[in-house]
DNA sequence: GAAAGTTGATAACATATGTTATCGTTAGCC
DNA sequence: GGCTAACGATAACATATGTTATCAACTTTC
């Protein structure tokens, strides 16, 4: 109970650290910068696991170079929820927050550069950051963001087709079809590998002028 | 400029207000009673337009009976987005926040009884809740949960097919199956009417035992 | 109470998408 | 440098889903 509670309260500002923290909010840089030498740097290969279906999430992850996924495992083949690259922070919140199993596993998918800040850490930096006086306003802002991001995720699911979800994708982040191997690309849309190949394939004719 | 930060901040004011004010939080009542006068009565029969795709959103309306439904047009046939049932306020966001056409629709699926409440009214009442001490901890527990909300809605979308989304609907919002024409219900699934009634159809021939 | 519209089921057919398998290319590993 | 796994394209077939049309039950309207 004062769990769940806590995590409501703590949301937005995990929020913020998890997404483009230091780009979009220069002013709580120094916040950031105070629990460098709390967090330890790896260098790992792709295909790393930082975080196994089932366990409980210990660390916040900062990505220094490379990216990584979010996925889940669903009857033998995994399904990928979401992708980070340079300068994003990510968890699996629920479990983190709660101590709770996580639902989701966390790999690298290019050989990467990672910072991690243990959960101990993580809350003080929270706690701190929260008597910045322009903290609530971005909080709010980046919740809002979120929100924005995952509603638009699913009313594009109920709108698009499959190709247009590609085409939409190819036109918005098009870092991730240039990084991120097709098959996870594919489960990201909710297709088939062989789909996703026939929709580029298909693409690529349109394109062709004789 | 000013308008975007201004709604990323009143934006878990509002949605407190959208979503089970008065039962969740009935510390709040008081401010919600003070602006009743403020509100129009409306008796309207079902399949009445609330709000035009491409028109400015001038008021909040609440349900105090009936149902309706958000949706928008795409070529030709139309999505819906969510439904709202009694005790439950809504608005077309976007529009009414930054005074821009909205992208959305709304009508009522049966014949309700409804408040309105104008737009000037709205933003007084946001602004004397805000003084309300418990008011923090609520807002972003409601933001939270929306976000939760459409975070399950998109990885409902690529984990599950149509068969599986009906009967998550059936076990979490059976009130939406029993009020709700299925057409309606189809398209907010993301499928055709016509395959909705062939699932409903498998799923009934699976319960008959011989 | 007749006419018109709404809702839902079903059939027939077309298209979209999944599944399995094969193959060539590339990248990592010892 | 050769072995192995990962990646992506493609084909063949099976299944899922969309489209159009028809019909019956029910509601609303006048």
């Amino acid at each position: 109970m004062v769990y769940r509670l806590w995590t409501y309260l703590y949301y937005p500002i995990f929020s913020l650290m998890l997404f483009h923290f230091r780009d979009r909010f220069p002013q709580l840089n120094a916040y950031w910068d105070k629990y460098l030498p709390f967090q330890k740097r790896m260098e790992v290969s792709a295909k790393t696991i930082l975080l196994e279906e089932g366990e409980r999430s210990q660390n916040y992850i900062f990505i220094e170079k490379g990216c990584v996924r979010v996925f889940f495992n669903n009857n033998g083949d995994d399904k990928t929820v979401q992708f980070f690259f340079e300068n994003e922070g990510l968890a699996s919140l629920d479990s983190f927050m709660n101590d709770i199993p996580s639902l989701f596993s966390i790999e690298t998918i290019e050989p990467s550069v990672l910072y991690l800040l243990p959960k101990k850490h993580v809350l003080q930096l929270m706690d701190e950051i929260s008597h910045e006086a322009a903290f609530s306003k971005m909080a709010m802002q980046m919740t809002a963001m979120r929100q924005m991001h995952y509603m638009n995720e699913f009313i594009s699911s109920i709108r698009d087709t499959a190709e247009q979800r590609y085409q939409n994708l190819l036109q918005d982040r098009p870092h991730i079809i240039q990084r991120v191997p097709q098959h996870y690309i594919a489960s990201y849309l909710g297709v088939s590998k062989v789909h996703l190949s026939r929709i580029k394939s298909k693409l690529a004719k349109g394109k062709l002028h004789f």
